[in-house]
DNA sequence: ATTTCAGTTGTAAACGCTTACATGTCTTGT
DNA sequence: ACAAGACATGTAAGCGTTTACAACTGAAAT
C-alpha cells in the first residue's frame, strides 16, 4: 500500500505539504507542488478512506437502512425492491456532488436478528437513514443517540428522529373522493398491506376520512396482504367469494402490487374492470401503466422521498441541535383508467393537503382496527361488511 | 463520541481488555468480562469504523460502481435501474452474513467526469465491483493496481480484473434459434443497444451466429437505440417505415425494455404479434410478463451476477494473487408468446452453452460493425437488407 | 520454598492521515 | 543593513482501534 509517507519521500518533503497538495486548500508554492503531484502519480498514490475519517472527525458517509420484507417465493415484484430502488436513487441524486458516499444495509423483515448488526452500522457512518417504521421505536432512541437518524415513509408521529414522508393520507383521500365523486362508486372493498407498515396505515385513515364525510358510502369488506402481486390475488379471491348483495363496486389496494394482483385475479374470473368494480393502487409503479386495464393510482414521490431525507440528514449532521422534525411530501393522483375514466386517460393532479388536525384521526381508531394475524378472508371480509 | 477508553476507564481496565471483551475471541476473566460489558452497555459505546479499518488493515467494505446511464427523461424503466437493483440485491446476499458492508457510488455514463472521483473509491474499500463495460481498460486496470477488481456484465475478454458475466451469447442464439426452428421466422430486425455496451454486442454475436447456421435466413435490418421503452417505440417506427418486400418477421431487441418499446409501436399500427411479426426480448425483467402479448425473452441471471461477482471479489481479496478469470453465467430461455408460442405459455428452457471459439466470432466483425453516431434509422435499416 | 506455567491483564507501538504550531525563507520598507 | 511581515514548509500530536509483547497472578509440581 502506497502511503502519504512514501509520497513525501519520493518528492522530499514532509507528509503535511503532500495532504497540503492533496486537498489544494492551503498555498504551496508551484514547483513544490509539481514535485509532489508527480510522485503521487508515479506512486499511485490514494489517500485512505479510514484513515481520513479517523483523523478528520468525519467519514463523509451517509448509511441507508432498508428492510426487506421476506419474500414468500422468488417475487421481484416485491414491494420493498422498486420503492428502496427509488428511494436509493433519491439519496444517491442528493450526495451526487458531495464527496459523500452511501453505505447499505438490509434487515430481514420486522423481527430482524441484525438489530445490533445495526449498532454497528452506526459506528461506520456520519448518519443513517432508515426506511419503514419496522424498527421499533426504542430502539431508534438507542441509535438517534450516536448518530443522526432520519426515518423516511415512517410514521408521521415519531418522536426520536426526523421524519419525512409522503401524505399518505391525502393521496388516499384524493383518489377515494375521485372514485365517489367522478365514479358515483358507493361500495368500497379495502386491500390492507402488512399489519406493521405504517404506510398501509395512513393510507386506510385517508379512506376513512373520506368515508366519514360520505354517509351515503361504505366499507363492504377487506383483506389484509402483505404487499406483494400474490397476495392481492388472495385479495381478488377473497373479494370473488363474497356474496352478490355485498359486491363491492370499487377496491381500494393499500399499494399498486396488489393491485396488479387484484386486477389478475379479477381478469380470470371475467369480472369487468372498471366496469363491474373499479381498482385503483398507490405508489405509482412503472408496471401499472402497463398492465389492463392501465392502473389508477397515487404517486409515491419515492425519490423525492430520498432526497428529501437524505437533504434533512446533512442538515442535522451538520447541525445536530435542531430540534426532530416531520416533513410531508405532496402526493400525485394518477388517472388512468381502472377507476371508471376513459381508456387512454393519463392524466396527473396535484394532490392538496388534508389539514386534518391528527387528534380527529385518533377518534376514528376503532374503525380501523384489523383482526390481528390473518384469518380466512372470507370471514372477515363478512365481518367488516356487518360493521 | 464515547471511546473506547472511556470503557476503559469506567471498567477500570485497560483498552486492551475492552477490545478483547468487545471481540470475544480472547480469553478474558468473567468477572472482568461482565464489568466491561456493563460499562459498554452504560455508556452505549459502539466501536468507531474508522478506527477499526485503520488499526485491522481491512475496512469490511465492498465498493459497487454502477453506472447510470443519461436518462433522457424521467424514465423510471430505464434499463439501469432494473439491473443494478437486482445485482446489488445479490451482492448483498452473498455478504449479508459476513459483517462486511456495502459502499455505493454511481457514474454518469460513460464520458463521465467522476473517473477521479473513482480513484478515491478505491480509498474506500476493499474490493470494487464494477458494472458493464462503460470505464474504459486502462482505467480499470489503474484501479486494479490498487484494490482487486471484479467486473460484471462486461466483455468476457477483459485482461486487468475477473469478469462474470451471463452467457448472453448462448442466450441470444437459443432464442433466435427458437424463432427459427420453433416458429419459421425467416427475416430478422435486430434492435441493438447503446454502442458502448458489451452485452448487446455479445447478443448480437450470438444472432449472426445463427444467422450463419442458418443461410435461408436473413437479417432485413436493424436499429440502434439506447435501452430505454421510448427508444424501443422509435425502433418500432422505423420498422413500420420499412417498405413492403423488406418487412421483418421477427424482431430480436437486446434487451426487455426496447422490445416493449417495439410491442408498444406496432400496437399502435395495428400490427399483430406474433402473428404478423414475432418479437423477443433479453434479460427478463418483471414488466416484460405483464405485456401483451407476454414477452418470450431470455432469463439474465442479474441477481447471481451481484452473487458471484461478489464471491469472487472476496475470494480475490483474500487472496490477491489469484490470476484473473471470466465466469460465465447460464441464462435460461423464456417462452411466452410474443415469439408465437401459444398464448398462456410460460417455459423456461436452461441454455445450453456454445462452445464457439472466441477467434471464431471474431471473423465475423465486418458484419457486426454498427455505423458511428445515430443515422435516421430507416437509412440504417435499407443498408443492413442490402449486406 | 522454589520453579513452572497457564491464564489474565496491561503497555505501548502501530495504522495513515490532518493540522496547530513552530520554524525557516524571502521579500519589502525603512 | 535590518526588521517585519508574508509565505512556505516541517514537526509532531492527535484521531480510536488492535495486538504483539511484557508483566503479573496464583496454583500445581518439584
Amino acid at each position: 500500500m502506497v502511503t502519504l509517507y512514501d509520497v513525501a519521500r519520493l518528492a522530499d518533503v514532509s507528509t503535511a505539504t503532500v495532504s497540503r497538495v492533496v486537498h489544494g486548500q492551503d498555498r504551496v508554492r508551484e514547483a513544490t507542488r509539481i514535485r509532489v503531484q508527480q510522485a503521487i502519480e508515479e506512486l499511485g498514490y490514494v489517500p485512505d478512506g479510514a484513515a481520513q475519517s479517523l483523523s478528520r472527525r468525519r467519514k463523509d458517509v451517509i448509511g441507508l437502512v432498508c428492510v426487506e420484507r421476506p419474500a414468500q417465493q422468488y417475487d421481484i415484484e416485491n414491494m420493498n425492491l422498486l420503492f428502496y430502488d427509488e428511494v436509493l436513487r433519491g439519496v444517491e441524486a442528493r450526495i451526487r456532488d458531495q464527496e459523500w458516499s452511501l453505505l447499505i444495509t438490509f434487515l430481514q423483515g420486522a423481527n430482524d436478528p441484525g438489530f445490533p448488526r445495526l449498532e454497528s452500522f452506526t459506528g461506520k457512518a456520519d448518519g443513517i437513514l432508515i426506511g419503514e417504521g419496522i424498527v421499533p421505536s426504542p430502539f431508534i432512541e438507542r441509535l438517534a443517540a450516536r448518530v443522526p437518524v432520519v426515518i423516511f415513509a415512517g410514521t408521521p408521529d415519531e418522536q426520536a428522529a426526523d421524519v419525512v414522508t409522503a401524505d399518505n393520507l391525502s393521496g388516499s383521500a384524493a383518489v377515494v373522493t375521485h372514485l365517489i365523486r367522478e365514479h358515483g362508486r358507493r361500495r368500497l372493498f379495502w386491500v390492507h398491506g402488512p399489519a406493521d407498515s405504517p404506510d398501509s396505515r395512513e393510507r386506510r385513515l385517508g379512506l376513512d376520512h373520506v368515508l366519514r364525510a360520505n354517509p351515503q358510502c361504505q366499507l363492504v369488506g377487506f383483506y389484509q396482504g402483505y404487499y406483494s402481486v400474490q397476495s392481492g390475488e388472495e385479495a381478488g379471491e377473497a373479494l370473488l367469494a363474497m356474496p352478490r348483495e355485498d359486491f363491492p363496486d370499487a377496491v381500494v389496494s393499500a399499494n399498486d402490487q396488489m393491485a396488479i394482483g387484484v386486477l389478475k385475479a379479477l381478469a380470470r374470473a371475467g369480472v369487468r374492470v372498471p366496469q363491474d368494480v373499479a381498482v385503483v393502487g398507490f405508489d405509482d409503479i412503472f408496471p401499472g401503466s402497463l398492465c389492463d386495464p392501465p392502473l389508477t393510482t397515487v404517486h409515491q414521490p419515492m425519490r423525492m422521498l430520498g432526497e428529501r431525507a437524505c437533504a434533512r440528514l446533512l442538515d442535522r449532521i451538520a447541525n445536530p441541535a435542531l430540534p426532530p422534525a416531520v416533513e410531508l411530501l405532496p402526493t400525485e393522483l394518477v388517472l388512468r383508467s381502472s377507476c371508471g375514466c376513459p381508456p387512454g386517460t393519463v392524466i396527473r393532479q396535484p394532490v392538496p393537503t388534508l389539514g386534518v388536525p391528527r387528534r380527529d384521526l385518533a377518534a376514528t381508531a376503532s374503525l380501523l382496527t384489523l383482526p390481528p394475524g390473518r384469518k380466512p378472508a372470507r370471514r372477515r371480509a363478512r365481518q367488516a361488511a356487518k360493521a
